[in-house]
DNA sequence: AGTAAAATTGACCTGTTGGTAAATATTACA
DNA sequence: TGTAATATTTACCAACAGGTCAATTTTACT
């Protein structure tokens, strides 16, 4: 015990709370643009306003930073799903589900783009995170299945379903830059967001097909 | 002139031309998993079966690499959306349109790997190709917007609409590490894409509504 | 076969990167 | 106020990264 490392105490200091989250929160914005191997500990530090090593005194490795993030990130990120309700309206569920993760893509961009990275890098650091999260899919996709039967909605594979909603909300965080680029600059946040809302709504409950209402 | 780099000279030898080739085809694995940072020429060089001098004998820099791939990715990826016609029936238009873009994802996913990295880390190098980008997605939002004016189609952001079958076809290609661990290992790929194709089918042209036919 | 151009390599250089060691400064608390 | 624990810094190291150079081998062509 002849470094005691502060991470590893007990009691966690006044400073020692405020200094991790002060590299959390630089990490967050250097690994979710740079991917964990582009990202280096001297821009983490810089951006933590912290010398190099005094970051290292409080995360030992470069790894250990960014497991911490990605460990509090797929928490908060699968919440939504799991308030999916068996027992709710269908469409109402799932139309609410999918304007929550579109809150989240807006809310969070960097923690899906620090996911992003990490799927696109083939996910060598979340193979186990992974593995509960398809127990929670399949959960879900069960609800949903359950719902087909029942004659609630229309016919669809719920893997895909959910896959279709994941891909439909992140993609307005993770491709930020090509959305903002096509779409005229003018249009603020809150434009580019509720029209996206409105347009995934009819796409899911809808479609595309003229309606004979 | 005392440096003759094989890639500025007129004619190409029957060597360069293979080695160029292989040289792409190993820094697209590489980029595309690791992202430019992340990338290194080392690895490109032993992914080719070359040695770093010779690779770098073919391509100056790491960015020349980088922009070779960019460049003929964007070309062959935008082709299916310059192929909307105007004079087609939309929902037939559309579907085939996203029926291309699931292909594209399933056999070229390093590809689109490549271009989701770039997105990720706020399209750096390829800020000129994103206004071309916008001229054409522009002008097939016309198309589409004129499709709905003629009550050809169900009224949608058009933008919006594109947005979500890139994000959804993409998907497959971006985060199929996910869709792996999620879906029974068991699944075929070829199993994966026509699931894939046929709720992306149901999801845009019908939505979720129990239809009333 | 001879030769000039093209291709390849090993050795090297410079800057960067993840991380350490030891000394110093600061804080909390009796 | 003293002191032990905590926090911070300076100086450093070894490995790695992008890239160059000069020398050597291979190829294409007469």
């Amino acid at each position: 015990m002849t470094k005691p490392r502060a991470a590893e105490t007990r009691k966690r200091t006044r400073i020692q709370k405020e200094n991790e989250d002060r590299i959390l929160e630089a990490a967050l914005d250097i690994f979710s643009t740079f991917g964990f191997r582009g990202a280096t500990i001297d821009q983490i530090a810089n951006a933590a306003g912290m010398s190099k090593p005094n970051l290292l005194y409080y995360f030992r490795t470069k790894e250990a930073i960014h497991q911490v993030l990605i460990d509090t990130l797929l928490d908060n990120w699968l919440d939504p799903l799991r308030e999916l309700n068996p027992d709710g309206d269908p469409l109402a569920e799932l139309q609410s589900y999918i304007r929550r993760k579109l809150e989240l893509a807006r809310d969070y961009p960097r923690e899906s783009r620090l996911f992003a990275n990490e799927m696109l890098q083939g996910a060598p650091r979340i193979q186990e995170e992974l593995r509960d999260l398809k127990a929670l899919v399949d959960e879900k996709a069960a609800v949903i299945e359950q719902w087909i039967k029942d004659g609630k909605m229309a016919r669809c594979n719920p893997h895909h379903l959910i896959f279709s909603i994941w891909a439909t909300t992140q993609h307005y965080a993770d491709f930020d830059v090509q959305v903002c680029a096509i779409l005229a600059e003018e249009e603020s946040i809150e434009r580019r967001f509720s029209d996206a809302a409105k347009t995934l709504e009819q796409l899911f409950v809808h479609g595309l097909k003229i309606s004979t209402k």
